[in-house]
DNA sequence: CCATCTAGTATCACAAAATGAGACTGCAGG
DNA sequence: CCTGCAGTCTCATTTTGTGATACTAGATGG
């Protein structure tokens, strides 16, 4: 609910922010424009747009021009733009063709009329962890892990699950290329160490968060493995508490259950 | 649920379909890969794509590259592609800052549990027609028409009730550039009768359709007038059926209600 | 109804930057 | 160890995206 975007490399709330320096091609720069539109500055004019890219006036318009024709952005007619259309409508193209999206829901929803709480479902989608189904029963939990709910890569019970699914080549590549997250959160200050970490929770099948996310909630993860290897994870959330033994171990059960009978609807596919 | 994008100007099933000429500014040609993504072809191989598009190895990666970075493709990792996570993230960003989406599915719900049948709400975006939120009680509505549906712009209640309370110019506008798919709606064959057909219907206050989406249902659409103009439109749907006249005028009082009640609370903001 | 303002477009010469060809890397599987 | 495949790099060429400026269209307002 609350840091949500804690881990994203630069959050500039304003439009006036010049550190934020735009560079490289002019596709990247295009492309760029878009992470503009930002939930706390959801609108901006044609000619903000050209000050943060530092472009002119002309070609402030050729971008705007080609990315409201793909309906990425969308003119509100008074010269201010906002995102498009396009974003909604692909999400459910989106929807419609994922078969995590099939099988999930109906499997989440048993397990947590079973459990009570809350399940998420989620996928690592371009070396990010999203959330793209949220099962609930408990009204706490709803409003804040929804759909399209990104979580960092390396915290919280959905990530670590996936994390310690990967392929050992990715998570070399994910050692090299974060060590000092890696070592922030307490997952090993060197590849030995992190890879150990990756192991003991496979040998386990779960992975506890607790209060990693939010403070007042744990969650209890288990990876989604289908013929083809790592899908995504099941997380069931709850209240943080201290549980006994005999119960979580019921709850890792029947979370387990959920994910298998998932990944086995998707290799009947 | 059949002619969806009965209105999409070029439907390439094929992916060695080479009638599809890919022509424009590199800007365009690097949005236009996301346009290749579709419910029937939702992978594309890296190879796939720069035969499409006539371009180098070396460029088609460039692309990938650039549209992978901004969350808009994702590598399945085997060299495979599909629409990126963006998507999913950005319209959970676009639903959290919608003012209507705050306001309108609670209306919505009152006035289905009043009226049985679904409500649609929909929105003008981008010279598109989409869906934002669906509320139904009947199951058989359900699945074809929820959040991100796009609607042809000259067919069916939801489309055509913003249509007629667009502003003239933009009505100008539009007969300009449509003037056969008008004429072809039977909504007038010259700008007179077209502007005709707009003010019967604003002076009805609602519109109702019969089976011009689907053969089997009719909807009753009403536009969502805020203190600065049409905001969208919001239409029950209901199996196609002869209503006694009090029974639709029960119908469109019901829904006008939820509409205002939406709108009021917008302008209150 | 005319003046004025703003959003957006058109033109064009020029420099920047996208391009293609092909060599190269690094990994996976046999 | 070899082969095949995904993806990157280099570099010379020239396409094409770029900025300055002038322009249009439509809205606003007295």
């Amino acid at each position: 609910m609350t840091n949500e975007q804690a881990d994203s490399a630069e959050s500039n709330n304003k439009k006036t922010d010049s550190s934020t320096k735009v560079a490289g091609s002019s596709l990247d720069r295009l492309l760029r424009v878009i992470d503009l539109f930002t939930p706390e500055l959801p609108v901006w004019t044609a000619d903000e747009i050209g000050a943060v890219l530092e472009v002119s006036r002309a070609t402030q318009y050729r971008y705007l021009k080609a990315l409201t024709g793909a309906g990425l952005l969308a003119s509100t007619g008074n010269g201010d733009y906002r995102l498009g259309p396009r974003f909604i409508v692909i999400d459910r193209q989106i929807r419609q063709s994922d078969p995590l999206l099939r099988h999930g829901p109906p499997a989440m929803a048993r397990a947590c009329r079973e459990l009570g709480h809350a399940q998420l479902l989620c996928t690592y989608f371009g070396s990010q962890v999203i959330c793209i189904h949220q099962e609930s029963v408990d009204a706490r939990i709803k409003s804040s892990m929804e759909r399209g709910r990104p979580f960092p890569l390396f915290r919280g019970s959905p990530s670590r699950t996936i994390l310690a699914w990967l392929s050992t080549a990715e998570l070399r590549n994910l050692m090299l290329a974060n060590a000092s997250i890696i070592q922030q959160e307490h997952l090993g200050s060197n590849w030995n160490e992190f890879y150990q970490w990756v192991k003991n929770v496979r040998a386990d099948g779960y992975y506890i968060g607790r209060g990693e996310i939010d403070r007042s909630l744990m969650g209890v993860g288990v990876p989604i493995l289908g013929r083809s290897g790592l899908v995504g994870s099941l997380t069931t959330i709850m209240p943080l508490r201290n549980l006994p033994d005999e119960t979580l171990q019921k709850i890792v059960a029947t979370t387990r259950n959920a994910a298998e009978e998932i990944a086995d609807h998707l290799d009947a596919e």
